[in-house]
DNA sequence: GCAATCGTACTCGGATAGTTGCTGTCCGAGTATTTGAGG
DNA sequence: CCTCAAATACTCGGACAGCAACTATCCGAGTACGATTGC
């Protein structure tokens, strides 16, 4: 059970549009961390269609938030990118079972699904808890260079 | 990001073979809900490698739980089948970075790899709460008729 | 000098190959039972 | 009738293909800027 590496590039990288304050393309954003561009273009199209991101085509484009930092969660991240689909999926195997009955929805009556779905609730629990603005101040505290830093990086044309 | 689909049937298996009391052959295992029982064996010889389950060669065996059912969790089953290692994979992409020292553990500082890995632990503590026995408890309570009706189809031919 | 227009360069966006891991299947090693012969 | 041994049937165990998803890459559509030309 492995989740995709563009979440890790995706969350990162709404950290630094946090600090950007403008768009960026992804060339810069990748440049940053020696990532594969146009793979993390990919990912970041699709935080674009979720209204997490915004896109500006043309010269002086890229990648800006779609939203205020404090209202992007990192569920909304995950579940962007990885879809909405709960990683343990149900397939009512006891439907076909002794005393089976296929008329009953067992991911609302299975024993088993009941508990593997409240741990994965509690998972996005904490996910939906924490915002890339929480994060983003998470960092700044321990490294408050951060920001600026990578403001450098990211618009290095900047008057 | 999803989960292999041994896990439903590896449970679902557990909380058979508490109600068996008996080695059962993963024949008759995977007759129960018309699973492939060769790829259903292979699941099982992995939960005889982590101790929960223990095989028993030859006629008149099959597999059996390998210690108490309250003493195997949800959180046992789904890594022995899925691995130790995290759904997030932190690579440590920020040392890389403006202000990244090679020698510093990412996943122990970086901000994004300390919250999801909270989450996941939250998502472990449920699992690991959650008992095999204790998933039988609840279906009995739905169902009382469920376990007989179960050792049934798993041992048809006990005196 | 000013304005409109054409060209250019830069951006995102979706369509296209390569690789890893999950899914499904098969045959071989090992053991308890059963069956037969011999004492 | 009892004992022993060999054959047998049934089990798990690991090794072998098929497929879907993740990873990585490329080229085309669209836009803003800037230079150029005409007024």
């Amino acid at each position: 059970m492995r989740m995709g590496q563009g979440v890790e590039w995706a969350l990162h990288s709404c950290v630094n549009l946090t600090w950007a304050g403008a768009p960026v393309p992804v060339t810069r954003l990748a440049g940053l961390y020696d990532l594969p561009a146009a793979y993390l273009n990919k990912q970041l199209q699709a935080l674009v269609r979720a209204g997490i991101l915004a896109s500006v085509p043309g010269p002086k484009g890229g990648f800006r938030l779609g939203r205020e930092a404090s209202e992007v969660s990192l569920l909304d991240v995950v579940v962007a990118l990885e879809g909405p689909d709960d990683a343990f999926r149900c397939t009512q195997i006891i439907a076909k079972g002794p005393g089976g009955d296929p008329d009953i929805d067992y991911r609302e009556h299975c024993a088993v699904s009941l508990s593997m779905r409240q741990a994965e609730l509690a998972w996005r629990r904490e996910l939906a808890a924490r915002s890339v603005a929480g994060i983003a101040r998470d960092v700044e505290r321990h490294n408050p260079a951060a920001p600026q830093r990578v403001r450098a990086a990211l618009l290095p044309d900047a008057s």
